[in-house]
DNA sequence: GGAAATTGGTTCAAGATTAACCAAGTTCCA
DNA sequence: TGGAACTTGGTTAATCTTGAACCAATTTCC
């Protein structure tokens, strides 16, 4: 097998995800949140609990508690307690809150798309799949 | 163009990076580093001086300047003022710190190694190329 | 029925990062 | 040349994020 220099391949992968997303930050800033919230409130509608937001996402507890909170207080985010579970925080999407989600989801997907777009449709879902594999 | 979910994507590569590393930190700790302080040392020959590395691994520098004050202090790197620059601080490994980042990186290697070999060598050279293809 | 183990979420100390800074070096024009 | 304006290397201080410990609700299993 070819040898592997772990911090190559740490770096580049890196490097390509922040470049990506710092190229959109300020945009996203505009819209009236961070960048970390933008990514928790993509996900809201499919995982509705903190705890599945922070595996799914892969983020720790507390940022998720913070990130929630902050959603919360500019109105993108509505929480109220689930009645078959009392600890279980069930979060949904307010309309304003929808709107600067798929706004922000946008300007991702394009900023994703330029780098994606590098690749072909087949190219891009063998990528995606190897990723899933090696997971 | 196939819809792209962008903190699907991010999520995907944050969580491999993430679970590897983590396979191997207590084995890493052991050695008497910290991970992150590992991939500085591995980077030493090749970029001697902090703002190099920095650029070079994507890290802040206020965090280069703490990693490289530890391994100093901890016997595995030697600092002194570069004579033709007197602003810049040339690195160098001890033969202890040469040692740990040997045993270090053929840890990382063997834990990359272990989720690549999921693949084919044909899926493994298509992975790298799509990689360098993007950033 | 209830002790032990698990899970959801928050708080707080410890860790990392961003912003501001100083010191050395370079540019470039009078 | 001389030196003002700008760039670059590195550190310090304030801010933000994370990991560890925690409490409350739930499930497990005897």
């Amino acid at each position: 097998m070819a040898k592997i220099d772990p911090a190559k391949i740490w770096s580049l992968n890196h490097r390509l995800l922040m470049s990506v997303i710092s190229s959109v930050a300020t945009d996203i800033t505009a819209l009236g949140l961070e960048t970390k919230e933008l990514f928790v409130l993509a996900e809201v509608d499919e995982h509705p609990y903190p705890a599945e937001l922070a595996a799914a996402l892969s983020l720790p507890k507390p940022s998720v508690t913070l990130y929630v909170k902050r959603l919360e207080a500019a109105g993108f985010l509505r929480r109220e307690i689930d009645t078959a579970d009392l600890r279980r925080h069930r979060l949904q999407l307010t309309s304003a809150g929808r709107k600067v989600m798929q706004q922000g989801t946008t300007m991702l997907s394009e900023a994703f798309g330029e780098r994606l777009g590098r690749l072909s449709a087949a190219q891009q879902a063998e990528l995606r799949a190897l990723l899933e594999k090696m997971l």
